[in-house]
Formats: structure tokens, sequence, C-alpha cells
RNA sequence: GGGCCCGUGGUCUAGCAGGUUAUGACGUUGCCCUUACACGGCGAAGAUCACCGGUUCGAAUCCGGUCGGGCCCA
């Protein structure tokens, strides 16, 4: 009889839900356990991974609300963001800035509210104990609400300021374009040769597909292990048109074999320009506006179109001479993935939040919590240390928080009132409401709505705030805050734990958790990361449709934490296998117990079983507190599958039955196996409690019961030995295919251990005499020699049938100090000797367990 | 290029405040359907602990370097 995952699965999944077994609850008087649980994600499709970390978040909750905490593990999901939009514009077959900005948003909501159902079903289908009455989405009023208050109260602590920055941008289009949204493609361009003159008397002649640039020059470059440049390290050069001098600076990253090796660094060029600019120091200028024209600093070419700027600067170099040569080159060009106009790099005016004034605080706070694995810390404390830029927060998209503000055409700056938004229950939208002053305080002109939006993580680093009511009800949020507990991934310790630290602290004065824990990720079988083009994706409801969610949650819990961990099947398997045990011993014992035990464990090695889940609950107990479920179910197995079952229950099966004593320590055992276990196998425990312990226990689910606690220790060592006897008279049986032995005699300096246990050992091995002797005077005799042919061939040669003979007939005995053959000396190691072992006149075989011998009788 | 992590039997993995017969799983293999379990039990074989050097009486474990892989960031 095989257990069968899936319908006792979704069974008590009904039932926890049901029963609302995991609320958390703001009245009771039990400490708080609060975990700042990762909303998840609403694009829809659960990977590998984060189905591990929520099942390992999910194990903490567990163990915490069973170890007597009230937890508070919402139920949660993010919704907002650049992910969504996309998938949205492949939906509707759109692109995002062709739409109205508010109807475009209300299709991202549409699609992502959509998708949350079938997460929540695919919680659901982990067995996560995720609790609904706590829930959030990072798109909600009120989240958002909370979202502008932290940013307005950054604002009044002075953090916040606007500055020009630089960002992708497509003039055709005149918006901001991200990252991802920029198309690469291979265009064929002009590159121009044009002669620069050296301040110090001759010329040298850059390459160019950018000569309207120029009058954007800041420096030029070239390799520094370049040698035909070397002399103008440190020189001024003149540029053309501008007339301006500039530096020529080198640099290991430029190409040698380009052009002439040599080139102008401009403001902004490429991305390869702006590395350098701030490499080396110089600031960006703005040399070309919104819509593709030249700005002031060109001089007569001010207000040009770039491409009529290129004609008009093309010419006039001409007309200088300066135009060596003129090649077509191929070039991968960044693209507007909408119109395909080659993008542009300009400096807008985005937001900012300080962070480098803040680096020593976050620092410290960085110290303030305690890390899981603790070499994470490292990570996030080189990265504090070695920051350099300020915090943009401004998006120029649509599906996200708006930056609630208005802006003059001065750059005055116009926050809504924060006691205004404390009163409300929604955000606030710049571009659908008015500003709560008619004109700029300041200068008197229009006042403009912020059309830009927060990136994400302004939104993601305040979920401690959140969870623990920040803004909303006070009682709460002492209760709530600091938070007990942060998981996350590794790969974003630089963005969600350093902002939301960040953050939390500059607004509440203190650290918004006490403990982090880092999780590794899921690799693919094959020790990749997972990729869609590579067809190494694992689904992991495809596998948990399989193998069931226990099985699955199995090989997340032997995943050590930090670590990447390749996703390995045959730990599922394993996993089942387990759940295989757990249900036949929870068969086995249903069979003895009946009626309610009232006895306690009263025999030796039913006190000795006692000892050892006490030293195992004390183990698991410690590792559970520093997060190693790796561990932790590996001691768990250890004891349950090759102490409990392979040995106690081996031993003392005989007499389950009728032995009121071992009746009691079985149901006791197995009810605190099942209690380890609940949190990593939450199903399988809850349908053996209810079968085997709940009518008794009185508690409805498993994970309503207490974690644990140790006995007392009793005849461990004592109890030790014995198994261990026990298992060498086994072993000798199954080799010797004995069903049963006549008689056995132990010989032992503690007798009394085994009289106290005599007739268990007796019963288990099915032994009709044993004795117990504390010595005994045995006789080791030597039956016959076999001389070894292999190694006295060599010797001997062909003598050796001789020698044969020779021995045939002699008394073995006088073999073993070796012999005299034909001058020769012939060692006892040429012999292989039969030996029997007598005692009391009798043959018997030793077998030895370290600390006694064991005669068994022939 | 920088920071961090990893490299252990065929495969994957534990151990890494120095001394163990180097853990376990899967696979291979021998015996056993013993009154819960053959998705089981008892055994066996299989590892120069990536490479090189150093510290030490002694290194998988500490230090330095090399090579290979990963994550994040330039």
């Amino acid at each position: 009889m095989n257990y069968e995952p899936k319908e006792i699965e979704s069974k008590w999944q009904e039932f926890w839900s049901r029963e609302q077994i995991y609320r958390y609850d703001f009245n009771s008087d039990k400490k708080t356990y609060s975990i700042d649980n990762p909303p998840r994600y609403a694009s829809g499709a659960l990977h590998l991974g984060h189905a591990t970390h929520y099942t390992h978040i999910d194990i903490i909750a567990r163990y915490k609300r069973m170890s007597g905490y009230n937890v508070f593990f919402p139920l949660c999901f993010d919704v907002n963001g650049m992910p969504i939009e996309v998938n949205v514009e492949k939906e509707k077959n759109v692109k995002m800035r062709d739409v109205d900005r508010h109807t475009f948003i209300k299709w991202c909501e549409e699609f992502a509210h959509s998708k949350i159902e079938t997460m929540e079903m695919q919680f659901r289908i982990l067995g996560e104990s995720m609790d609904p009455s706590i829930y959030y989405q990072t798109d909600s009023p009120e989240y958002r609400r909370v979202t502008q208050l932290t940013f307005l109260d950054m604002a009044e602590k002075g953090l916040i300021y606007r500055d020009l920055h630089p960002v992708n941008w497509c003039p055709r289009c005149g918006t901001a374009i991200a990252e991802s949204e920029i198309e690469y493609k291979e265009k064929s361009t002009k590159l121009y040769y044009i002669n620069f003159d050296i301040e110090s008397g001759g010329n040298v002649t850059i390459a160019t597909t950018r000569p309207e640039l120029i009058p954007a020059c800041l420096f030029l470059s070239y390799n520094i292990k370049d040698e035909r440049f070397s002399s103008l390290n440190g020189k001024n050069v003149i540029v053309p048109i501008t007339g301006k001098k500039v530096p020529v600076i080198p640099d290991d990253s430029i190409e040698m074999e380009f052009g002439t090796g040599i080139e102008m660094v401009c403001s902004i060029g490429d991305k390869n320009d702006l590395k350098l600019i701030k490499k080396h120091g110089f600031s960006i200028i703005r040399s070309m506006d919104e819509e593709g024209k030249l700005t002031s600093i060109a001089g007569k070419y001010a207000g040009l179109h770039y491409e009529q700027a290129r004609k008009k600067i093309i010419e006039d170099l001409e007309n200088e001479n300066r135009i060596i040569k003129v090649e077509e080159i191929n070039h991968n060009v960044g693209t507007c993935w909408r119109c395909g106009t080659p993008l542009e790099i300009i400096n807008k005016e985005q937001w900012f939040i300080k962070t480098l004034d803040l680096k020593d605080e976050i620092l410290k706070s960085i110290n303030n919590l305690r890390w899981f694995p603790d070499f994470m810390k490292i990570r996030l404390e080189d990265w504090t240390k070695n920051l350099e830029w300020d915090w943009v927060v401004s998006r120029q998209r649509y599906f996200a928080t708006p930056i609630p503000a208005w802006v003059c055409k001065n750059g005055h700056i116009v926050y809504p009132k924060k006691d205004e938004l404390l009163k409300r229950d929604d955000y606030i939208d710049p571009t659908r409401e008015k500003p709560p002053v008619e004109r700029c305080p300041i200068c008197g002109s229009e006042l403009l709505p912020v059309e830009d939006v927060f990136d994400t993580w302004v939104d993601s680093s305040i979920s401690p705030l959140y969870n623990a009511f920040l803004y909303r009800d006070d009682e709460k949020f002492k209760k709530l805050y600091p938070m007990s507990l942060r998981p996350q991934a590794h790969d974003i310790i630089r963005t969600w734990a350093f902002y939301s630290l960040l953050r939390c602290k500059v607004i509440t004065g203190k650290e918004p958790w006490e403990d982090i824990f880092i999780d590794g990720h899921i690799l693919a079988e094959d020790g990749r990361p997972m990729h869609a083009s590579w067809g190494n994706v694992v689904d992991p409801l495809k596998i948990i449709d399989e193998y069931g969610a226990d099985a699955f949650r199995y090989f997340t819990a032997t995943c050590m934490p930090g670590e990447d961990t390749p996703f390995r099947k045959r730990e599922i398997v394993h996993g089942r296998k387990l759940l295989t045990k757990l249900w036949n011993v929870a068969n086995f014992i249903e069979m003895n117990i009946e009626t309610k035990i009232e006895s306690e464990p009263i025999d030796m090695m039913d006190k000795w079983i006692t000892s050892e889940f006490s030293i195992l609950v004390e183990k698991v107990t410690s590792y559970m507190e520093e997060y190693r479920f790796d561990k932790a179910i590996k001691e768990i197995d250890e004891f349950f599958w090759h102490v409990f079952a392979d040995h106690y229950i081996e031993m003392i099966k005989f007499k389950a039955k009728d032995d009121a004593g071992t009746k009691a320590t079985l149901y006791k055992i197995f009810l605190g196996i099942i209690k380890l276990y609940a949190p990593f196998i939450p199903h399988i425990t809850e349908e053996i409690y209810h079968r085997l312990f709940s009518k008794f226990e009185k508690k409805i689910s498993v994970h309503l019961e207490k974690w644990p606690e140790k006995y007392e220790i009793e005849y461990l060592e004592e109890g030790r030995r014995i198994k261990e006897t026990i298992a060498i008279i086994r072993r000798w049986k199954i080799e010797n295919k004995k069903n049963s032995i006549k008689k056995v005699a132990i010989i032992t300096e503690e007798k009394g251990i085994y009289e106290k246990e005599k007739s268990l050992v007796m019963n288990a091995l099915k032994i009709e005499d044993l004795e117990i002797l504390s010595q005994a005077h045995i006789h080791e005799r030597i039956v016959k020699a076999h001389p070894d042919i292999s190694k006295l061939g060599p010797i001997l040669k062909n003598e050796i049938h001789e020698f044969q003979e020779r021995i045939m007939n002699m008394d073995p005995e006088i073999l073993k100090n070796g012999i005299e053959f034909k001058g020769r000396h012939i060692s006892p190691e040429y012999f292989k000797f039969e030996k029997v072992t007598e005692f009391q006149g009798q043959n018997v075989e030793i077998l030895n367990n370290g600390k006694e011998e064991i005669l068994i009788y022939k």
C-alpha cells in the first residue's frame, strides 16, 4: 500500500484554508514572528527558484508557529513595473507610448490581477501557509499611498533632489527608453577621419561616426598600450569648429584597431563615452535636446536637428580640408524598438534620493542585522562602501507609483501636503489632480504635473513599513516593527536589501529586521542557470503533479541555503521514498495503538530511543534557528529511518501489541517525528496526525501542535551498545541465512544492562538460549592449513607438489610457525589457516562489537 | 576588471574554528519477499577531496598562486 499524495494533499490544502489555520492574530499575547515575505511578482509563470524560495520561507513560518510564535506571513504580490507592461504590449499588440497613459495603466492592472488567482493557486499547491487576512499587493491605492508618504518624508528630510542624468532617448518619439526596450541593429554608417590640430604644433587624425557631436567633444583618448600616440599624452588639441582646447587622455578600453586608434569622447556619443567621461572626472554637458536638436554649446549650429547639423559641419570641415577619408562601416546601433530611430543618450532632469550621504549609517545598520549565511553581509558592505552615485528613482514609464509632485518651468518643486495624504486612503496621481497651490509659490509660474513614476524598488523597499502599518496604525507598528526576518535571494542584495535598509532606517531610525536570510538560486540539472533558450527549464508544477508537493518540498529542504543548487530529481525521488517509509511506519504503529496510551516508556530500550529522540530535537532545533533546513532534515531522516525504523521498531516489534511501555514509546516518539517533519512535509504529516494522533491530542491540525521538547537522557550509551549487539547478530543471521539461533553467549563487563533486556535480545533475534557471562576462556584451534599456491608457486616452482604432499598429513597446529623445506623457511604467510573457536568444548563463532564478544554456538 | 561563492567516488552532495576507516543520495553489484515497507532490509565495490606551492609532526579543511564554473557590479 503506497502513499498516493494527490488527493491527500488537496484535501488538506482545502482544510487549512477553510479552518484558517495560518491566521495572524493581532490580539494574541504570543510573541510575534514577522516575515517580510517577498511579494510574488505578478507576471504569472512559477519558476523552480520561486517555488524553492517560498517553500523555504514557509518552512520557517511553520517551524516558528510550532515554536509558539504568532506568525505574520502575508500573502502578497508585486504588481508594478516593466515586465507587466511588456506583457501587455505583447498581449494587445501595441506599444505603450502609442496608447493613452491611463488606458494603458488600466490594461496593466487587468493583466496583473488576472494572474493573481493563478499564482494563489500555485502557492496553495505548494502547501504554502501564507495568510490571506494580511494580504497586500503593491499597486493597491493603500500601498502606493505609503510609498508616496515615505517619499514625502524623505523630501522633508532634504534627501530628495532633481538633477540632470543621462537617459536613453528616442528623439522621434520624444521619450526615454528603458534598457530592455533598446533594439540593437546592424547599420551601415559613414566613418569620418578628421584632422585635429595639436596645440603645440602638428595634427592628429581621429575617426568618428558622429561629426555633429564635435562641439560636445570633451577630450581625445587612445589605448594606453598604443605607442603610436604616447607622445600626445598630456598634450592639448584644438577642437575644430569651436576652437576649444581639450586634453588627450589614454585609457585601456579604447580599441586600437578601430579607425585610427584615437577617438574623440563627446557628451554624449554613446555608452562608452559616458563611462569614460565619468571615469576621467568630466561633467556631462547637455549637447542635444529632447527633439534631437543641438543646444547652445553648438554655437552657430544650435537649434539645428542633429542630421542637418551633421551636413553643415561636414561641409565646414571639408572647406577647412580637415576630412581625410570617409569609410562605409557596419555598426551596431541601439535603436528604438518601436520606430527604429537610433537612440541618443541625453541629459534629462531626473529625481534622486541622496544615498551617498547615508553610507556610514547604512554600514552600521548592516552590522546590526544577523545574516544567514553570514558571508552575504560582505557583499552588501562592499557594495555600500563602493557606492559612487545617488539613487535615480524616476522612470519614464506608466505602470508604477506616480511621483507625487508638480514642477514649474524654473524647476521649483511643489509637493502635496503630507497631512492631506495621511488622511486619504488612496494615492496622488499628479497627472490627474491639481497641485495644492495654483501657481509656483517661488516664481509664480504655472505648475506642471510630474509624469515620471518611481523605480519599482521605491515601492519594494518599503515592504517592512507597509507590513508594519506605518502611517496606518501606531499600535500595530509597535508590535510588528522591526520585523523578525527578511528572506530573499542573493541576486537582489544590492537592490532590495540595500534600498529597504536605507529607506526604513531613514524613516524610522531603526533597521527593518532582526535577521536576514539569503537564499541561493536553483540551477538546471546541468548546473547552468535555467534559460528557455537552453531548453533546460524545469516546471515545478509538473514535478508536483508527478511526485506531490511534499516530495518537492523535501528537495527544497535539502538545498543548502545561500548556495546555488542544481535541480536534483533524484532528491525528489528520494523524498517520495521517504514519504512511503513514513506511511508504512504509520501503518505499523496504527496496528498497535487503538486506545489512548496511559503508560510511559519503562524498559531500558524504550528509554534509550527516547533519549536519542531528545538529542535529535536539540540538534534539529538549533539547525532550524540558523535556517539550516538541509542539516535539520538530514538529522531527522537519519533518526527516523535508520535508528527508529531500522533498529528500534525491528527490536520491539515482537512485543508491540502487548507491552504498554513500548506502545507508549512508539506513540510518543512517532508523534514527535511527525511534528519535526511537519514544517517540511506538511501534507503527509497532517494526514498521519489525523489518522493516529488527533483523537488523543485534541488539536485540529498538526500545524497547531507544539514543537517537541527534550526529555531526560537515560541509558543512552547502554542502549547504543545493545542496539549494536543486536545489529551484529542480525547481520550474522542474514549472512549465514539463519532464521533463529540455538545458543548465544555474550561476554561483557556490563552484565547488568544485558540482564535488563535479556528477553528483548532473545525475542528480537529468535535466540533460544542466551547466556550472559562476565568472562570466558575461548580456545582457538587450527583445523586445516591451505598452502597459498599463487605465492608459493614462484618460489618452489616444480617442487610444489612434493611440498603439498609433505604437509598433507601434518598437524596444522605445527604450521602456524612456518616450516623448513629443502633448506628454505616457508613462513606462515604462505598459508591460509582454517580455524575453529571452541568454548566450553563446543564450536563457536566470535563476533565483536568493540566492547564485548558475542559467541554464537554452532 | 572588482567583490563574493563554488570545484570532493560514474553523477550530485555533506564535512572545511587541521588529526574521521571522508557523509549521504542516485547509479552499479551480492544476498534476503524475516508477522509496516522490495519506493524495503543487510552487505560490497567505487574518491590521488580541480591543479601547483607554502605553513604544520599532520591539510579536503589554513595561507598564496593557477585553472574552471556561478551571481552581482563595472
